[in-house]
DNA sequence: TTGAAAGCGCTACCAC
DNA sequence: GTGGTAGCGCTTTCAA
């Protein structure tokens, strides 16, 4: 159990520990004659020294720790942010600490991962309305940097551009002849959803299809908002359906099944964002992909600037992946 | 950020640094005037005195947390895992540190968790063969308690009794007098699978249905692998089915309907554990709920009593929740 | 090029 | 009941 200190490893290699610590830590400037040096560190590797990381960030008042804080674990979207942020984080020395809100949880998770889990810095992502977020951030006692939305007052944070996927969606739906898109809508008043609805008007407008508000319901993002929202829009004879979320995509199939309409012969289904779970539904879901792991990893990187000293600049939205032609969606049929 | 040390509170209060510790960390034998005592205590509220976990940790040789490693995050099995180990560590005073071991990662990550990450103790769940994990433990620098399956020489475990669940799906699909039922086995060689599959022959067993392994393919735990599994047994004209997991029950799923065969009028199929995605298949999957959550719970509670010096018992297998009835499974048709 | 020494913030032992 | 004090293991001036 981490036994063996720096002490140790000095006094076996006849050094002081000030020494062996310069040479240990591979400071820049090796004051230290090469013959003492693979002297300490070979001591080291026999002893299988290992710093303990409670001295080294009590002297140092750095961890080289990231805190990254997510709504859910079992979401595809956080889950591969997780990985890219946790890549990213690796490779630049620095190790991820993962912690998950609760839904109905109270505002400590933020501050209890900035405080108790010694963290030198915060990737946040969060579901809630700007207040609740703001006032959680507000215990930060580190920096931090938000994925997946914006807040105003927040200047680092990096999202995904879901107009433009919203866009992408649309355009094959149209390309196929579609014309009468519905569209399940995230969760009012989020950033997301009014991109992704931006982006759904984008794809309507460049078709020269008129927007008409009825052929849009709020499905949130779970299964049972998705069946419900298509439910609604079930009178609008709708031949294609846009749904915020793979998520919402399935509750709207399961809509579409109960009603005895075909998909995608009856009528087309697209999602936003790729996952295996995709592949799974019945029919297999067309999705346009997002760079959820870059996000993650994007979002490590600018985190770990901040903490260096730099104030990076804000990055503009990421561009959705491809999109993923399954079995879900196909041409109009007269 | 965590400026305000012990030393400003004693001071605020007019007290020693030792009086004003012993107070704010409740010491048992409270030998402190109430007055004194109310006194620090307010003064350190004022300050919002918060401990340095890292000085702390680095005196008392312990950091009150618990790292947990598993293989996936986005798995309902993990997750609910997760969830479960977080609410009985807090409640002991513990906090969670959850770190996940990629699949073709090399056997790094437990020692990392373990060194880098200060932990007091690790649940760990791994899909590793019996050898490569032993390994990876033997670099565990700290108690550890594994979670779903057991490993020879690995005194605390805590499992799920996935015998009796696979018995319990087994007599559901016997009850609607399903005879030939084939099996899509978990990963050759693997506890649960072994379990699995003895509960699928208890089940036959119990009905008086001759056990064939020509009605058993290994389908691991992937969508395609319950495909392949799945194409693989069609041959054997079964009736119904029961998946390892949810997952390679999708997968079955998606090679029944590519099949033309009706679920469940042709084929019933189920599976074991339950979680949301089960209802968003289609149609929608009957399946034996899994204590995955209490499977988190019980294995923190054990380890943080492994942890106090208590030589706790090994616990028996947790037994199966719910049969979950949803629409995959059916009454054999003539 | 190397060593000595002063803490980082806290706990725990011992003295008063 | 309360205060002094010696470290936990490490980094980091500063001297030598």
């Amino acid at each position: 159990m981490a036994r063996v200190t720096l002490a140790d490893v000095a006094r076996a290699a006849g050094v002081d520990m000030s020494t062996a610590s310069r040479v240990l830590r591979g400071e820049a400037t090796q004051r230290v004659r090469e013959e003492t040096r693979a002297r300490i560190l070979k001591v080291a590797g026999e002893l299988q020294y290992l710093a303990n990381p409670l001295a080294r960030g009590l002297r140092t008042q750095r961890t080289d720790t990231l805190g990254i804080v997510v709504p859910q674990l079992d979401n595809p979207v956080f889950a591969s942010a997780i990985r890219g942020a946790e890549l990213a984080a690796a490779r630049l020395g620095y190790s991820l600490l993962i912690s998950h809100r609760e839904p109905g949880e109270t505002a400590t998770t933020i501050a209890k991962i900035s405080q108790t889990n010694r963290v030198d810095g915060l990737l946040v992502a969060s579901l809630d309305d700007d207040e609740v977020l703001r006032t959680d951030l507000a215990s930060a006692e580190v920096p931090f940097v938000l994925m997946n939305r914006i807040l105003p007052g927040a200047r680092l944070s990096v999202v995904l551009d879901s107009r433009a996927a919203a866009r992408k969606a649309v355009d094959h739906l149209t390309a196929l002849g579609h014309r009468r898109i519905v569209h399940l809508a995230g969760r009012a008043g989020g950033f997301n959803a009014r991109e992704r609805l931006q982006g759904y008007r984008d794809g309507l407008a460049a078709a020269k299809i008129a927007y008409d508000e009825d052929r849009v319901a709020v499905a949130g993002y779970t299964a049972e908002g998705g069946a419900l929202a298509m439910r609604a829009l079930l009178s609008q004879k709708p031949t294609a359906v846009l749904a915020a979320t793979l998520v919402s995509a399935a509750g709207a199939m399961a809509t579409l099944h109960e009603a005895g309409l075909r998909i995608p012969e009856d009528v087309s289904v697209i999602g936003l964002h790729d996952a295996p779970v995709a592949a799974m539904l019945y029919p297999p879901l067309t999705s346009v992909a997002m760079p959820t792991e870059e996000m993650g990893r994007v979002a490590a990187t600018l985190l770990i600037r901040a903490l260096a000293g730099e104030t990076p600049d804000p990055v503009p939205p990421l561009p959705p992946g491809d999109l993923i032609v399954r079995r879900s969606t196909g041409p109009l049929l007269p």
